[in-house]
DNA sequence: ATCATCCGTGTAATCGATTCCACGGCTCGT
DNA sequence: ACGAGCCGTGGAATCGATTACACGGATGAT
C-alpha cells in the first residue's frame, strides 16, 4: 500500500508538504497542492490511520461496551451511537460483554490498548475495579443506561420512575393486585432501580411486594423463564409478571406458554424496554419505552465534549408507558368485546 | 500512560529487553525477566497497540461490515463472529451499513485506513466498485451471507433451496395455491436466489408465480408493509405471503393487522430467517432457519486462514424449515382443535 | 537601497513499539 | 590454553505519519 513517501516522490515534493496538503494547512502553494492531489489520486493513496494515531495521540475512535448484542434495546442504542459519532467525525468500536463482567473487562482492556479517545460503557456489574481504575486515570468516559454509583462520571440514562408509576396505576385500575417483578442483576443500577420504583409505586396503591414476588433475573431470556416458572408454581401465583427487560419478558412468555396458560386471561405480562416485536407478540405486550435514539446521541455528545475539552453533561430522559393488551383490558366492563 | 521506555528505566534494562520479555522471546535471563515483569506490574503498563501495529504491520483485528444491526439475523451473526475471532486472538470492528451502499463503502474505507488484517462483508449491493477494488489489491476478504458474483473471494453462506422446496411442499399440502413472495433487493444475491428458488419450487408443484405476486422489498420492515398492502389490494390476494427476511415479515404482519385481517385464517405468513421472537408472535411464524452460529464461525475461520497464509474454504450450510402455525394447520381435517 | 517579515518548503525529531546487528563474557572442545 | 560458538544484552534503524525549526527568496516599509 502506498505511503506518504511514495506520494511525495511522485509529486516531487517532501513528505512535509504532502502532509500539509492532506491536513489543509494554509501554507502550501497552489501548484504544489495540485501536484500532491494528483499524486494521491494516481496512487490511490489513503493515509495510514495507525501511523497518524501514533503521532497525534488520538484515534478519533470511541469505544462502546454494551451488555448484550442480542438484546434489541442495546442494538438500537449502538446504532444511534454509531450514527451520532459518525456525524461528529468519530468511529465506534463495539464490544459485546454478553452480561459477563470478565468479558466486559476484556473489551475495555483491548479498547484501551488501541488508545480509543473515549469510552462509552453500560457496566455489566456495579463493581468493576478495572472500570474504576480507568475512570481514575482520566480516560474520557461516559456511562450509558447503567452506571457505577459513587464515581464522578457523566451518566446518560432513562428514568423509569414515572413510567413505572403509570404502569402500576394502569395495572391497579385493571383490577390487578398481585404483581410480581423479574429483577435484573442486583449488581446493575437499572436492575435495582426498577425493583425499587416498582415496590414504591405499589406501596402508593396500598399494595405489598412480597419477596416471593421478586424474581432474580440476569437480563437474559432464560432467567425470565426460570423466574416465571417459579412464580407459576407458587400456591398463589401473581396476576401480572413485570420483567425488567425485554429478553426476560420473552422468557416469561415462553414459560407461560409451556404451561399451556393464556396471556392475559391467566396471567398478564409487562416489560421494561419497548421493541418492535412487542407489537406482534400474542398478545401485544404492554411496555415501558426508552427514548433509545436520544439516549445514544446524548451519550456520544457528552463523551465527545469530554474528549474535546468541553464540560460534559449528565442527561436523564423520561421513559414512557405504552399500554397494549398483555395485562388485560376493560375488565371492569366484562363481556365487552371490541 | 506509561510507555516501554518507562518500564525499561524502572527495570534498569533496555527497551529491547522489555520487548523481548513481553513477546516471550527465549533469550532473556530469568533475572531480567523478573525485573521487567515487576516494573510492568508496578507501572500498570500495557503495550500501545497502535505503535505495535505500525511496526509489525498487523493489527490482529478483523473488520465486519453487516447490512443492518437492527436485524436480529445479523446481530446473531456478529455475535458468533466476534466470539470465534476472540478465540483465535483477533478483535472485531463492526460497521453497520444500514443497507446503504455508500455507508457500507464508508465503513470499508475507514476499516482499511485502520489497516485491519482482514474483512468480512455481507455486501449491501452486488456491485460496489470499492469492494471489487479491495478484493483486487489482495486484502484478505471473505463474503458472508451475501456475495458479489464473479469475484474470486471465498463465500460463507446458507443454502435455502432445499428449505424453500420444503416450505412450498408444506404450503401445497396445506391446500394453498396462491403464494406470494416479498423479495429482497435485486442487487443482493440472497435477494434473487430466494425468489428463484421459490418460483422453481412452485413450478415443481404445477403452480405459477405471477409478477403481481412478487413484491419488491429492501429487507426492511417498511418495504414488507408496502408490498403486503399491495398484495391485499389485489382483486385476488394471495393466500400466503413469504417474506425473504425477518424484518419484512414483521412489516407484512403490520400491514395485515392494520387491515383487521387474521393470520392464518385470512392470510398466511412465512419468513426467511428464524429468530427467537417468531415463537411468540401471534401466531408463531413458520420460518426458514439459518445456522447462524456456524456461519459466523466458518466465516472467521476462512478469513483467518487467508490472513495467516493458509488456503481458505468457501462454505455452504443448509437452511432448514421450521413449521409453526402462521400458514394454518391441518385444514384437511377441519374442526380439529388441540 | 536595506532590513524586517512572511511565505513556501525541506530536514529532521518524534510517537512507541519490534528487531537486526554487534559486542562482551562464558562454556566447551581439542 | 585458545578459538569457536552461544547467550544475554543494548544500540539503533524502522514503520508512516505530524510538526518544530531553519532557510532562501520575495515583498514591503522606510
Amino acid at each position: 500500500m502506498a505511503s506518504i513517501k511514495d506520494v511525495a516522490a511522485q509529486a516531487g515534493v517532501s513528505v512535509a508538504t504532502v502532509s500539509r496538503v492532506l491536513n489543509s494547512h494554509p501554507s502550501v502553494s497552489p501548484d504544489a497542492r495540485a501536484r500532491v492531489l494528483a499524486a494521491v489520486d494516481a496512487l490511490g493513496y489513503r493515509p495510514n490511520a495507525v501511523a497518524r494515531s501514533l503521532r497525534t495521540d488520538q484515534t478519533r475512535t470511541l469505544g462502546l461496551v454494551i451488555s448484550d448484542v442480542l438484546n434489541p434495546y442495546f442494538t438500537a442504542l449502538a446504532r444511534s451511537v454509531e450514527e451520532e459519532a459518525r456525524a461528529l467525525g468519530y468511529s465506534v468500536i463495539i464490544g459485546n460483554a454478553d452480561e459477563r463482567p470478565e468479558q466486559q473487562d476484556h473489551h475495555v482492556r483491548t479498547l484501551l490498548d488501541r488508545r480509543i479517545d473515549g469510552l462509552l460503557v453500560s457496566p455489566a456489574d456495579g463493581e468493576s475495579p478495572l472500570l474504576l481504575d480507568v475512570a481514575r486515570t482520566g480516560t474520557p468516559m461516559v456511562f450509558v443506561d447503567r452506571w457505577i454509583p459513587g464515581v464522578d462520571i457523566p451518566v446518560v440514562r432513562a428514568d423509569g420512575h414515572r413510567a413505572i408509576q403509570d404502569l402500576v396505576a394502569h395495572l391497579h385500575a385493571l383490577g390487578h393486585r398481585r404483581l410480581a417483578i423479574i429483577a435484573g442483576p442486583a449488581a446493575t443500577t437499572t436492575g435495582n432501580e426498577r425493583v425499587e420504583a416498582f415496590g414504591e409505586a405499589m406501596r402508593a396503591h396500598g399494595l405489598a411486594l412480597p419477596d416471593a414476588y421478586i424474581g432474580q433475573g440476569d437480563f437474559q431470556a432464560d432467567s425470565g423463564r426460570r423466574a416465571t416458572e417459579h412464580f407459576l408454581s407458587l400456591p398463589e401465583p401473581p396476576e401480572i409478571v413485570f420483567a425488567a427487560d425485554n429478553l426476560m419478558a420473552l422468557g416469561a412468555l415462553d414459560a407461560i406458554r409451556a404451561r399451556g396458560l393464556r396471556v392475559p386471561e391467566d396471567i398478564g405480562i409487562a416489560a421494561f424496554d419497548d421493541i418492535p416485536w412487542f407489537v406482534h407478540t400474542g398478545p401485544p405486550i404492554t411496555a415501558i419505552a426508552q427514548p433509545t435514539g436520544d439516549l445514544g446521541r446524548a451519550a456520544v455528545r457528552a463523551l465527545v465534549d469530554i474528549v474535546e475539552g468541553r464540560p460534559p453533561q449528565s442527561v436523564t430522559l423520561p421513559a414512557t408507558l405504552v399500554v397494549r393488551s398483555s395485562c388485560g383490558e376493560r375488565t371492569s366492563t366484562p363481556g365487552s368485546n371490541e
